[in-house]
Formats: structure tokens, C-alpha cells, sequence
DNA sequence: TTGACAGACTTATATATATAAGTATATAAT
DNA sequence: ATTATATACTTATATATATAAGTCTGTCAA
């Protein structure tokens, strides 16, 4: 067995187990950089030093380095080698999916449609949405409850198009993870998210139950077809008790499906 | 010449380009699914397919398709084929790193120490840095500013360990980019992040020159060293008008660098 | 009609090999 | 001493090939 730095004999992949061997070398690695075998700053094995350790091809030990490139755990640059990234954390990515602290997602999430209304885009709307002043749109205003009360408030402009089936599904929803899968059902591209700080007006305020000037968090959505031009344009308005985004920078110990 | 189900012929790729085949497939198939000729649900050509149209070998189309898999713009499931995905909003996520509305890690970005000290810690601080009350703790506070004023209130508590030189690195942060990557130079194994809106306390509405109760986004983190001790807590208190965040869902046009 | 099975198709993983290209270092020539 | 060159190392890209395994479909027999 061969040594790493603190003294440790290695581990080394299982052939009979059922995970990749791609994958074992991504663990593995990412095993002893967290428990320090390999610090900040430190320069990994070479590849062929990789390749021998774990007795597998330069292809299997070039897709690990590349996905723990990919993950921020490590840089490697050509003719120098592979080495150790330190936390940075700019690095850090909060994603809607995972880790709120409540579960957002789930059957006890009941959406409500508290309004469906058409009505002419007046100069904000018209902006940004890209028509011109006085056209029609659909508004839309919903109530995101828990059992335990009101805890997102959603509103909502499109595009008002007779040929769009869009706005008929729309009205349908029923569910958090319908109102955030649905969107993209189809005929649309692409989608822009703005996530910011705001206190709660009197409209929100009075939905949600909370006192006027509350914090809340908002998440502005504005998705578009592809001509690229935009199609709807809303926001959440999220309790801030209710509504937390969680992040983690460093290197995970477990495996996603990765390339 | 191949077709796509739009009918119009399809791209292909440069022998000639400095651009890697793998990402030259990633690029066009990323255009071509977003320029919708093919839509969310659809099946894409297969394998072998691509290779005979790309006339490239089947690892490279694998690796191609590995990274839109990756980014979650196609999904691949063995034996049925792979499909492109609807926008789906729970996959947003949002970076610190990029793309904040206002350009937070320039040299015009001033971080000024308040206060530094040495206290004993309470029963919050104990739990989370997981020490006993009354042990010795190290306390900061930053105010980070703009030359229209200041943005950003810091505080931070560390456990005090004199073998540690944490602490006098963390007193010599001059720069957010040194705040934000500083902390993990050495001895830092992972650390956790949260987000939320909070309502501005009088200490810290007398700090950010804002009204006591404005809103602002607070960014709360803990550092673990490598056998998984919190080492420091804290947490950055954001003047909502100079701090949101942005994200996007959707095929991305660029080419990051990738597995 | 139903069920079992073979075959064709798909993605997934892995190997061995070749070539390209960036970096550092030792060596030889000036 | 300085400069140029050769060499040995590194990562990066790409091909051809083999095997495994999941999914669907048609065929044949009961």
C-alpha cells in the first residue's frame, strides 16, 4: 500500500462493489482532503501516480479529477498538477431544492388562487415584460399555506396569448412543486431569479398575517420563450420564519450523479 | 447533412477550432435545445446517433452528455435514451460569487475593524461553536463599506486557541475578498451557510446608518476544522438595497470548464 | 389471451492507447 | 553569466474497443 502524507496507509477502490470505479476515486479523494491528508495548497499524486495507487486507466482517473475540478475541491493546470482549493465563499451555492428548513415541497402545501384577473400593462409591467403600454395581461395572485398559516404570497403577470395554452395550466395548479415544475412545461427556455431582502406592504402583510414592515424574503422570477422574449414575470414574497436558504462550501462526502 | 425535428440542418463541429470536440457538442446541443428544436420532454438522438453525426468517438459524445446531464439540462436513463428537461425553478441556484447587482469585491470596497475582543462565551456562542460556557472566545466586528456608505455589518465569533494563527490573519482582512477567502487559507475543513431576511436591530441600523426594522439579508456561517469542530460563527448583515441575488434556470450558451 | 424468452436497442462503465500542449529543469553553447 | 535547447514531467483531449446492464418489442408456445 502506498502512503499518503500523514502517514496513513491509502484506501483503494472495491471491484466488487457495485459503485464506479470513477466514482470510488471521487470519494476516496475527497475522503482524505477532508480529513486532511491533503491541505489547502497541496499538490495531489499525478495522474499516472493516481492510476497506479488505484490500478485503474488514466481515462477512469482523469473523469475523478475533473469532477472534483468541477465541484471547486480542486484546480489543475496543465503542466504543473493538481492541487487543494481552500474554502472560498464565493464558491458557496444556495439552491431552492434542498435544505430549507421547512418542507416546503410536500403534500401539506396547499396553493391557493386568490385572484385571476386580465388587465392592460401599465408602464412597469410593460417594461418588463416587453409589450407595449395598455396591452392585456393576466394577473394572477395566489396564497402559499402551511397548516399552520399563510407562508409565501405570489404574484404574477403574463403575457395575455389566446394561442398559449399556458395560462389555462397555470390556473390549475395546486401545488408548490407544481407551481415551480409547471412553468417550464413547455414553450419556455429559460428562466431569470433575483433574490432579495424586502418588508412586507400592506397587501403582503395583511396575506401572510404578519405586521406591516416585516422582513420577508422575494423571490422575482421572469421567464422567457424561445424568441426570448418574456413571457411571465412574478414573485414570491416568503416569510421570513418560514423561508431559509441553506448552503455548504468544502468537499462532500457523498456522490450526485456527476460526469 | 443531418436534420433536426425543426427541419432546419444541424451544426457541426470545427476540427480546425481551439474549442475541445466535447464542448463543442455540449455547445450545440445546448443551442439547438435552446433554440427548441427540441423541447422539454423530447428524446435526443442517441449515442451512436450523435456519433455518426458529430463524427467523433463515443467517449466524447458520452462526456458531452455527461455534462448536460450534469447541469441538468438533459436527463439520461439506461435503456430508454436521454431527454431534455422542463425548467424546473427548484433548480436555480444562486452564487456569491457572481452576478450581484452591485461589484462587491473591488478595491472600492473598504473593511473596517470595530471591535476585536476577548470574551466569555454564553450559552448561544457555547452551543454553536460546541465548547462549554464560560470558555474564552474571540470577538469581531466589521463594517464593510462602499464609498456611498456602508453595506455590510460583520460579526464573528472564533474559539480562542493561541496554537491557532487564525486570528491574526483574520485581523489583517482589508478586502471582502479576503474576508470571503481568508477564512478557509488552512486548517478549515467545511463550512455551512445560511440566508435569510431579518429586520435590523438598533446596533445594526446604527452601524448600516438605516432605520431600525429595515430589512436586510443576513448571511450566517460556521467553519469546521478537519475533525469537524466549528471553529468560528458568524454572520454578515446585508443592507437589502445593495445586496441581491441572482440566478438563472435554463441552458446555459457559455461553456464553463467542465467534465 | 397470456406468458416466457430472445433479440435489438439504449445508456453506463472501463481499458488501452495515442497525441497535444503547458511547465520546469538540466544541459550545452554562446 | 546568459541564452538557447533538449528533455522529462505534467494535464488535456481524443479514439477505438469491450463489457455490463436496463428497456422495449416481437415471436413463439402453452
Amino acid at each position: 500500500m502506498n502512503d499518503t502524507p500523514n502517514g496513513t496507509s491509502t484506501l483503494n477502490i472495491n471491484r466488487d462493489s457495485d459503485e464506479p470505479a470513477y466514482a470510488q476515486v471521487v470519494r476516496i479523494l475527497s475522503q482524505e482532503i477532508a480529513e486532511g491528508a491533503y491541505r489547502a495548497g497541496a499538490q495531489l499524486p499525478s495522474e499516472s501516480q493516481l492510476r497506479a495507487r488505484f490500478s485503474v486507466s488514466g481515462m477512469t482517473v482523469r473523469r475523478a479529477i475533473n469532477i472534483l475540478v468541477d465541484r471547486g475541491i480542486i484546480s489543475a493546470s496543465q503542466g504543473k498538477g493538481t492541487f487543494v482549493r481552500g474554502l472560498d465563499m464565493r464558491e458557496a451555492a444556495f439552491r431552492l431544492r434542498e435544505r430549507h428548513d421547512s418542507p416546503l415541497l410536500g403534500p401539506s402545501v396547499q396553493v391557493r388562487l386568490l385572484q385571476a384577473a386580465i388587465l392592460t400593462a401599465d408602464e412597469r409591467i410593460a417594461r418588463k415584460l416587453d409589450i407595449s403600454r395598455g396591452k392585456r395581461v393576466v394577473y394572477l395572485r395566489r396564497l402559499i399555506s402551511q397548516p399552520d398559516g399563510p407562508v409565501m404570497y405570489h404574484r404574477e403577470y403574463m403575457v395575455y396569448d389566446p394561442r398559449r395554452p399556458t395560462v389555462e395550466a397555470e390556473l390549475q395548479i395546486t401545488s408548490l412543486e407544481g407551481l415551480f415544475r409547471g412553468q417550464g412545461g413547455q414553450g419556455l427556455r429559460r428562466g431569470d431569479l433575483g433574490l432579495e431582502a424586502v418588508a412586507l406592504s400592506e397587501e403582503e402583510a395583511d396575506a401572510l398575517q404578519m405586521p406591516v414592515g416585516s422582513p420577508a424574503l422575494c423571490l422575482e422570477h421572469i421567464f422567457y420563450d424561445f424568441e426570448n422574449h418574456p413571457v411571465a414575470w412574478g414573485w414570491f414574497i416568503c416569510r421570513a420564519d418560514h423561508f431559509r436558504l441553506l448552503g455548504r462550501i468544502g468537499p462532500e462526502t457523498s456522490l450526485g450523479a456527476e460526469s
